[in-house]
RNA sequence: GAUCGCGUAGCUCAGCUGGUAGAGCACCUGACUUUUAAUCAGGCGGUCUUGGGUUCGAAUCCCAACGCGAUCACCA
């Protein structure tokens, strides 16, 4: 019944002037709307590319010979303008636009009207010869010219194009037609993503799938979604990490092992977090979380060369500077010179924490404080255009990671930021069962929220690591956030094609 | 979840201190064989997101709902 509603509001006097044109051409000139295949098409940029100059002025003499490359093309009408006995239109694919020229002395007659009276939007086949106006443009002069789809739905301004945002991702194939740079962002999210592949395959790193749904939501501290399976009539969550999957992976015996893959977390949407986004997980046994920082400035450094020079890729005011090395600081030293304060002297974090009216600053533990101190102050102190590695993360934040040597306080643990985002994670992997169990039992314990109620120790992870887990370097990325560094798209709706958007169906039903 | 902003024709947008709706593109009819957002002439197109309220009168002011955006919160 939804679909009858969404019918009628569609059927407006555009649309069905559509239909009538349609018709009428089926009736009169026998034209079937939905086209069919085609061989041997060439793609608009290739065919625009053919042009020859000298084909093109020879065969303006008279009598010479016409030896011009001869194209067949396809793509969508994005502009029109019929002059009498000739038509000019414009089609794109995604490769780029074509100007297609059809003259009533070169065409059959019924393919002539259809391209006199093509709309907007319409897809079409032409063949001929690759040549240009008296203007210079370079375009197809059709000597077949047949309609491969008919377009129902007026489309958007052909000038200023698609721009209301809602529209933009509820309708993301309208975006893409009016919006050449839509595609070319996401044509650039794929060679990025296949640059990172390419990357890891390189360094013999094995791609692996690890379950998406999971009984017990486990890796990251973050409210999952909740679904059911119906044979096994069986709670399940969607995964919030494939981390504790890709461990054990380690201890059966994989050396280095990838995922790129989706997670979901059932938390707030904003222009840096989608529900479901595209994380790149790699462990490595015998690596640390050194081993994973070159990796991970390589890796990025590669990805960057896809898109552009590496040196200054702009995000928003910023040029960032991807190809010298990135800059380096612990979490204590950029703690105290944010706060003032040494970020294990408890006293006098309370008392900052006090002063900047952080919640519990009297009860809370310490390094929680210290966790929320930094997010508040010392987190914004980082340069946004020079991508930066926070190393030595509080051991009491960080339960997957291994303590360090000389102070257990600190684990071996970094975040690289860019630009004010936390674009990736990684440790030196905690492998020793017995503390790992305990870290997680205190995590337990300590959790007293609603999210709690998601939370069981996950005890084959513990079993796993009692086989024994190699010690390894782990890396969490976050492929959207990269993309959107590398593309300079500001809101990570624009590099995700189809964004999470309130649903429009409830309100109309339900009322 | 909170605050602020926005919602007018298929699209892009005007619409002032309240007086009952406008442009461009698209669409329809016609002219035009070298256009480039083609041009020219004529025409069609609106539950001003929805529901209440104030008022003689509401696109405009007020309240609420819905949707979108920004900021914040949440996201170790």
């Amino acid at each position: 019944m939804t679909e009858q509603k969404v019918q009628q509001q569609d059927e407006s006097q555009l649309v069905a002037a559509r239909r009538a044109k349609m018709d009428r051409w089926a009736e009169d000139l026998g034209v079937y709307p939905w086209g069919h295949r085609e061989d041997g098409l060439t793609s608009l940029a290739d065919a625009k590319a053919m042009f020859d100059q000298a084909a093109h002025d020879a065969q303006r003499e008279e009598g010479a010979e016409d030896t011009r490359p001869r194209v067949k093309v396809a793509g969508r009408c994005i502009q029109h303008r019929a002059m009498g006995k000739l038509t000019f239109l414009v089609i794109r694919d995604d490769s780029g636009d074509l100007q297609i020229s059809c003259s009533k002395a070169a065409l059959p007659e019924e393919q002539f009207k259809v391209a006199k009276k093509l709309d907007y939007g319409d897809i079409i086949v032409a063949e001929g010869a690759v040549g240009a106006t008296q203007k210079g443009e370079i375009c197809v002069w059709a000597d077949r010219f047949e309609l491969a789809c008919k377009s129902l739905v007026p489309p958007p301004e052909k000038f200023h194009g698609l721009s209301d945002t809602e529209l933009r991702y509820r309708q993301r194939y309208m975006d893409m037609y009016s919006n050449p740079e839509t595609i070319e962002t996401f044509r650039m999210r794929s060679n990025i993503v296949s640059s990172i592949r390419a990357f890891m395959d390189a360094q013999q790193y094995l791609e692996v799938e690890t379950p998406m749904m999971q009984p017990l939501a486990g890796g990251a501290a973050a409210r999952p979604f909740q679904t059911h399976h119906n044979a096994l009539d069986m709670s399940l969550f969607l995964r919030i990490a494939p981390e504790l999957y890709l461990k054990r992976l380690l201890v059966g015996g994989m050396r280095k092992v990838y995922e790129i893959n989706r997670n979901f977390r059932n938390e707030g949407v904003s222009r840096r977090h989608n529900p479901e986004f595209t994380m790149l997980e790699a462990y490595q046994a015998f690596g640390d979380c050194e081993t994973m920082l070159t990796l991970t400035e390589e890796m990025i450094r590669e990805s960057a060369k896809v898109v552009g020079d590496p040196a200054a890729i702009s995000f928003g005011e910023h040029a960032i500077d991807y190809s010298k090395p990135f800059e380096r600081i612990s979490y204590g030293v950029l703690f105290e010179n944010a706060t003032g304060v040494s970020m294990s002297d408890e006293s006098a974090v309370r008392a900052k924490a006090a002063e900047l009216h952080i919640a519990g600053a009297d009860k809370r533990n310490h390094w929680l404080l210290v966790a929320d101190l930094f997010e508040e102050v010392a987190e914004g102190s980082i340069d946004p255009s020079r991508p930066t590695f926070v190393t030595d993360f509080p051991s009491a934040i960080s339960p997957l990671t291994r303590p360090q040597k000389d102070d257990a306080t600190l684990s071996y643990r970094w975040e690289l930021f860019i630009a004010d985002m936390e674009i990736a994670n990684a440790y030196t992997e905690l492998n020793d069962p017995d503390l790992q169990l305990q870290l997680f039992t205190e995590q337990l314990e300590g959790e007293d929220d609603e999210v709690a109620a998601f939370r069981t120790l996950d005890e084959d992870f513990i079993h796993a690591l009692r086989v024994g887990m190699p010690p390894a370097g782990g890396l969490g990325l976050g492929i959207d956030r990269l993309v959107m560094l590398l593309t300079g798209n500001e809101s990570i709706r624009d590099v995700i094609l189809f964004p999470l958007m309130r649903s429009q169906e409830t309100q109309s039903d339900d009322s």
